[in-house]
DNA sequence: CCTACGATTCACT
DNA sequence: GTGAATCGTAGGC
């Protein structure tokens, strides 16, 4: 049943759009469930990179740290940054292409209590996901799951169909620096499950409507 | 070898 | 809203 946001699809499906280019695979995997052990989330908010942008990692080419961007689609990317936090991307488009899209937050379905554990700092269910840092801590990933595949089934981490966002909203990326793609609307997001995104929404919705999103009552950036 | 900085989070004003 | 923390990575010399 497709919702106004679009379909889910299965897992085969989900890797032949992800081979096709970033921007158009990202917001697909909204209404996807990620599956770690018997911790469950469901994608609110992605972003996609590309390889030929200045901000994306893969822009100068492979290095140790980037290698699974340039391989399948479908994989885990995970890379350390400011010292504290692990981030995780599904690698996009084919063998090759150095592209990726970026899981900022999610909706908690299985595992609350392991994933406050895991994020002490969180004082309510919205805290607990609701940034990429955050998303990978209270999952406990880190370089252990780098290039997993995300869409084989015996995985340990891995994605699964959920359910259809009830609307796609559109944005610029988080956290970029000017010059760099600061401009480029490729930060998608579930208008249904607003409650769980990091940061307010304040783009364009994808049907030409301009202004802050339904449910954004917190100051922007 | 050395330096700059980051796809962030958190505490604090 | 502003700024510090914290360290691996990448680029330059």
């Amino acid at each position: 049943m497709a919702g106004p946001g679009g379909v889910i699809l299965n897992a085969v499906d989900l890797r032949r759009l992800l081979a096709g280019p970033v921007e158009r695979a990202a917001p697909a995997l909204l209404g996807w469930d990620l599956v770690h052990d018997d911790l469950r989330v469901r994608l609110v908010e992605v972003e996609a990179y590309a390889q030929d942008e200045p901000g994306c990692h893969a822009f100068r080419g492979p290095t140790p740290r980037n290698r699974v961007m340039f391989g399948p689609p479908g994989f885990a990317y995970l890379y350390f940054t400011y010292g504290n936090h692990w981030m995780l991307n599904v690698t996009a488009e084919p063998e090759g292409r150095g592209c990726a899209v970026l899981l900022r937050a999610a909706e908690p379905l299985d595992g609350l209590d392991a994933m406050a554990e895991r994020r002490p700092k969180a004082r309510r269910p919205e805290d607990l996901l609701n940034g990429p840092g955050k998303l990978a801590a209270a999952l406990a990933l880190d370089q252990t799951q780098y290039g997993f595949d995300l869409l084989d089934p015996r995985s340990p981490l891995r994605l699964e169909p959920g359910e259809p966002p009830g609307s796609l909203l559109v944005g610029t990326r988080i956290g970029i620096a000017k010059g760099k793609g600061d401009e480029i609307p490729w930060r998608f997001a579930d208008g249904g499950r607003l409650r769980w995104v990091s940061r307010p929404l304040q783009g364009l919705s994808p049907t030409g409507t301009i202004g802050p999103s339904p449910d954004a009552g917190r100051t922007g950036r």
